[in-house]
RNA sequence: CGGGGCGUAGCGCAGUCUGGCAGCGCGCCUGCUUUGGGAGCAGGAUGUCGCAGGUUCAAAUCCUGCCGCCCCGACCA
């Protein structure tokens, strides 16, 4: 490719709407532009780093046993109806109507798609198992759209779709998928680790996140200073406190107090002059249309996640103020647990609190030294709260460290979830019909590309590790009008394209620090200056875009010596 | 959905309060000089001032409505 025919825009200047690197960047270096709130054009450089995002993940997935189709973006309503999501799926799900008035969406993913194929061409245990993959446009209309690529509304993503005969094969399967991942990331030259994550309401069954680390990243992830345990933070456990009860503290007589105006923790803890630990919160939930009471101490927060997994409820949500008028008595801002009408369950947080506060179920009154086991009794204890920096490992009980991410990939079992509502059966062996197990794995493409330029990038610019480099070198005749330069440097691009080399010629009538400030802009790993001083010994340069280094390389070695470099850095990021 | 901010040349912005010739920097075009880290000089082109309506002799500027974009929040008792 020569650069004065490429259509390649950088900009000197920041665009104004971009907040992180990634996404200045990549506006910068040309890569894309956006059309609308949360959808993105990709450039032709944009593009070649997404292609070569996509052909790693091909050679993976296929590596793997994975076999590439192609589903449709748009999905009729019916399919969605059958598996129960048209209406729990919300505003994310862009919808609308044909010509003849029927209902469509734009696939946000393709669960129900791939489960109707699959039902109607497999009958027997003997066409398991499958996994079924493709990279597709989705679209989720999401509440907001921001970081560029990071979080847009319209994505490339990679998702495949493993049916399983038996629980032994979707556990195989599913580890083949976690193995293509570790593989496909590091490829791609990210820092990144596995998380257990969130398998939402489908209980018992297991998921990973992957998460590439970055301080940028919208997710907060859990992670061990000791062994290699590591959780999204709202999967992140706590492990059952000992039973402590300090003996040396005596229960106090319990006291009601009048505490005009005052509700949240906060006012609370002022108002009484304690610590918001002394303090029980009193949460009012409902709980697929019931009402639950959650305790939990007054400096930690409900992890709703965990709590939706403990209930076992599809809808969770915080209750309405008439809710709470009903269930406590009072307006919200009093709530606690003596002679409230609803289940209480209460957070392990809570073990070993003597002598605490709780809202007393009448407006404008909190209630001072409550005790359990005197005053009232928890039948349910659970880990319901959000784990906190200085928090112990469940696994080892060393010390936890929550750090930032960005979820990559999700590989995820299924179970019988989709192929239940779907009526995706087959015959066994032993002659009975049974549901398919069914996995799905997802990979953002974009997203991968951006967490990339988060993790590697410096002042200059972006920095592309070789295997995903829009060109893996690029060629500056320092001055093009001087023809020795420019004729050598179109001999040596000549041979570079023989040699299969992916290059890019800068042969711009530019001043050489512009072409130097493309360069590194774009983050091409390797560039190849030719100047007049080094040309006169029969060199040129050769600079890393990573270190800066810079070798003087003889002319008729250079081709050896960049196949080789190419062929080193391919190598050492598919280890 | 709630709150805040913004919308003026391809990009970044000033001008709006206090109505009166449409501006600056970068980029772009032409010429000359220059040519190893975003060149210099000279000349030049480029606007639906987000859209619609209103007030006024006169509107980027004031008023009303709408649209778009960005940021924060979205119930944690």
């Amino acid at each position: 490719m020569r650069y004065s025919e490429m259509f390649l825009p950088t900009t000197k200047e920041i665009p104004s709407d971009a907040e992180i690197a990634s996404h200045q960047l990549m506006l910068r270096a040309g890569m894309i532009r956006k059309l609308a709130g949360g959808i993105y054009s990709y450039l032709p450089l944009g593009y070649r780093v997404i292609r070569k995002v996509e052909n790693i993940v091909r050679e993976e997935m296929n590596r793997a046993g994975a076999q590439e189709l192609f589903l449709p973006a748009v999905q009729p309503a019916e399919l969605w109806i059958e598996s129960g999501r048209w209406n729990m799926y919300g505003k994310e799900l862009l919808r609308f109507k044909d010509r003849h008035n029927r209902d469509y969406c734009i696939g946000p993913t393709h669960e129900e798609v791939i489960t109707a194929l699959v039902r109607d061409e497999i009958q027997t245990y003997r066409q398991l198992p499958k996994n079924l993959y493709q990279i597709q446009t989705k679209f989720r209309d999401e509440i907001r759209p921001r970081f560029g690529i990071m979080r847009s509304r319209e994505f490339n993503m990679k998702d495949a779709y493993s049916f399983d005969a038996d629980e032994e094969g979707a556990e195989k399967s599913y580890r083949k998928m976690f193995e293509a991942y570790n593989r496909i990331f590091k490829r791609c030259g990210l820092t990144f680790r596995p998380v257990e994550a969130d398998s939402g309401n489908i209980g018992g069954s297991f998921s990973h996140e992957f998460m590439v680390t970055a301080d940028s990243g919208e997710d907060a992830m859990v992670h061990c200073t000791s062994c290699d345990y590591a959780a999204n933070l709202e999967k992140a456990e706590i492990s059952r406190p000992d039973e402590r009860a300090d003996q040396a503290i005596n229960f106090a007589p319990m006291e009601k107090v009048h505490t005009p105006d005052v509700r949240t923790i906060e006012e609370v803890c002022a108002f009484l002059d304690v610590a918001p630990q002394d303090v029980v919160k009193t949460m009012i939930f409902m709980c697929d249309g019931k009402p639950v009471a959650v305790l939990v101490r007054g400096n930690e927060d409900i992890n709703e996640a965990k709590l939706r997994n403990y209930l076992g409820c599809d809808l969770l949500e915080l209750a309405m103020d008439d809710t709470i008028l009903e269930v406590t008595g009072s307006p919200w801002g009093f709530a606690g647990p003596l002679g409230i009408k609803s289940r209480i369950i209460a957070d392990y947080s809570l073990s070993g609190m003597k002598n605490f506060v709780v809202g007393a179920n009448r407006e404008d009154h909190h209630i001072k030294n409550c005790n359990m086991g005197r005053d009232f009794e928890i039948r349910d204890y659970a880990d319901l709260r959000i784990v906190r920096e200085g928090d112990v490992c469940p696994r080892c009980g060393k010390e936890l460290r929550i750090v930032r991410g960005i979820e990559v990939g999700h590989v995820f079992k299924l179970g019988v979830k989709y192929s239940k509502a779907m009526n995706a059966t087959f015959l066994d062996r032993d002659g009975k019909e049974k549901y398919m197990i069914m996995g799905c794995y997802g990979i953002g493409i974009g997203r991968t590309v951006a967490a990339c330029v988060e993790q590697s990038r410096d002042e200059d610019g972006i920095i592309w590790p070789m295997s995903i480099a829009p060109f893996q070198v690029i060629i500056t005749p320092v001055n093009i009008n001087d023809e020795n330069l420019s004729n050598t440097a179109e001999e040596l691009y000549g041979s570079l394209i023989e040699d299969g080399v992916e290059v890019i010629l800068d042969d711009r009538n530019e001043r050489a620090g512009v072409k130097f400030k493309d360069a590194d802009l774009t983050g091409i790993p390797i560039r190849i200056t030719i100047g007049a001083k080094s040309l006169a010994e029969g060199k040129v340069e050769v600079r890393f875009r990573k270190s800066g280094e810079v070798e003087k390389i003889p002319l008729e070695t250079v081709r050896d010596f960049i196949a080789k470099t190419i062929m080193d850095q391919l190598t050492i990021s598919c280890s």
